[in-house]
DNA sequence: CCTGTAGGTTAGTATATGCTAACCTACAGA
DNA sequence: TCTGTAGGTTAGCATATACTAACCTACAGG
């Protein structure tokens, strides 16, 4: 289950899609990213041979479990990283864009302790 | 004043460095780092060409005010960040390595805010 | 004096990422 | 029917980083 931080944030994107439309599709990816739709099929060609995603002749995208543990488990951070960071008096587009890259750095320990110092 | 995380780094672990010995060298960044020393004088090369340290014949490398001043903000972010999550019953060991990978990532709203609540 | 070692450099390799350009297929609509 | 557009792929480029291999210089010590 070995990731990247890129291929970390194709999947959380790809979760958070998911959440409001029936279907993904990689220009769907592409738009939310600001990429182009080369970089988004280059990725989701490896997110396929790793086995975090499948796609459909359709060009619809789906999380495996392993895909989906991934998104899932980045998702909840960004969500906790940018409350805690607005909490702090950070503004919401600030807290948005650091949480989305210590969401990829932070240990599973130093999250799991900063949640309980939050409860 | 631009910088990379990579050369963020280099200049972080020479000021470290420059604390402890009268002189830092190419292999002494090498140990530190665990990195080849091919890689550090291509990246030595760098900071040079971006005026962030200065290098004498003999080899000694010295931050110039470009380079010790970002050296020095990524210091004070280190050890804060270090800090602040032992405070959180983080271990020594994790704290590091996390402070290591934040430091590089983190805005500097966001830093000063979490400066400000730990107060 | 001569050789081995330390410190440094250069060239070429490899991976991760995103980009541009060119191309393909399928389908909607004049 | 014919063409334009949407969605996707592939090839080749560019940057950032670190690596191995090969080489150079200088100096210590037999």
């Amino acid at each position: 289950m070995h990731t990247n931080e890129s291929s970390e944030n194709y999947l959380e994107v790809i979760l958070v899609l998911s959440k409001t439309r029936p279907v993904v599709r990689s220009v769907d990816v592409a738009e939310e990213l600001g990429f182009k739709k080369s970089s988004v099929s280059v990725a989701m060609k490896h997110l396929r041979e790793r086995n975090h995603i499948t796609v459909t002749k359709e060009g619809y995208i789906y999380l495996t479990e392993d895909g989906k543990a991934i998104a899932e488990m980045i998702y909840e951070r960004h969500q906790f990283l940018s409350d805690w960071l607005v909490t702090l008096g950070v503004s919401k587009e600030i807290a948005d864009e650091d949480a989305c890259r210590i969401e990829h750095v932070i240990s599973k320990e130093s999250f799991e302790a900063l949640k309980k110092q939050m409860i």
